[in-house]
DNA sequence: ATTTTAATATTGATTCCTATTATTATGCAA
DNA sequence: TTGCATAATAATAGGAATCAATATTAAAAT
């Protein structure tokens, strides 16, 4: 998104509540999550207003969008660079702080001829409740 | 998928070719895409065998998914470890050759109290040829 | 006045459904 | 064994349906 475009970009009620939202939770909700989640307060907002919010909040940089390879997207308001785990079982998207994202992007720029400007890395397996549920099994 | 699933498995003529299609490239193309290539040979194929048996080999662990989390999906004939850019300009999907791939999972493992049985690595940027068209203008 | 919203319509990717076809397994005869 | 007929079952083709996401547009808000 362009400077101009920043800047002609209004304050809107439904926006902020989005982007409030989402950073005061440490899960990874879906654009329905979200939608359904705050009908509670501002039982007028559509489904599109999420969309196009969550469209434009990603392009400011200020949520990240994460594609599990299955099923819809999910955002996370925490800009901090860290990983993600999604789990095959119950689909949950978990954080996972590792320290070398930076290294990653410094690692790979050393043979690669373009501008490497940011990297997304999802770990897929199985979480520690899921893990639990087929051992007892 | 289970054994016994894997043993019914029978022969399949399109699952062949669009084997054989997939390694025999280094892009990374789109069901679509396959689709499209497949049928000047086999002008019956369906869009949704092409879905089903990409679904399929990527179940088996043949192939590779790779969610650009822009469009549609991409798919990799290629096993061997190894990372993806994607240019948010051409969109183009390139390889990215890098040795860390088995350390990231050990790394990210320390930490996390579940099973990681796979990562993936997303660059974003611009790719070289890219990068001059912008340079240029 | 211009942007944002809300509701609807539309698009595009993928999956589902089902009658038909292809592949594999079985039985029996040579 | 081999060959062939037939049965059993899985896969395909083609279209319809679904789902996420985007575009449109008239009305509302700033």
């Amino acid at each position: 998104m362009s400077e101009m475009l920043m800047s002609a970009l209004k304050y809107s009620r439904q926006r902020e509540s989005i982007k409030t939202f989402l950073t005061g939770r440490t899960d990874h909700p879906t654009a329905e999550v979200i939608y359904t989640a705050l009908r509670e307060d501002q039982p007028h907002i559509s489904l599109g207003t999420v969309y196009r919010n969550l469209s434009l909040l990603t392009q400011l940089g200020e949520i990240r969008k994460i594609s599990t390879g299955d099923g819809p997207e999910h955002y996370d308001g925490d800009m901090t660079p860290h990983h993600h785990f999604i789990c095959r079982h119950c689909h949950r998207v978990m954080d996972l702080w590792s320290d070398d994202a930076d290294q990653l992007v410094k690692v790979a720029s050393r043979d690669f001829h373009g501008q490497i400007e940011g990297c997304s890395v999802n770990f897929y397996g199985l979480c520690e409740d899921c893990l639990k549920k087929f051992d007892a099994s």
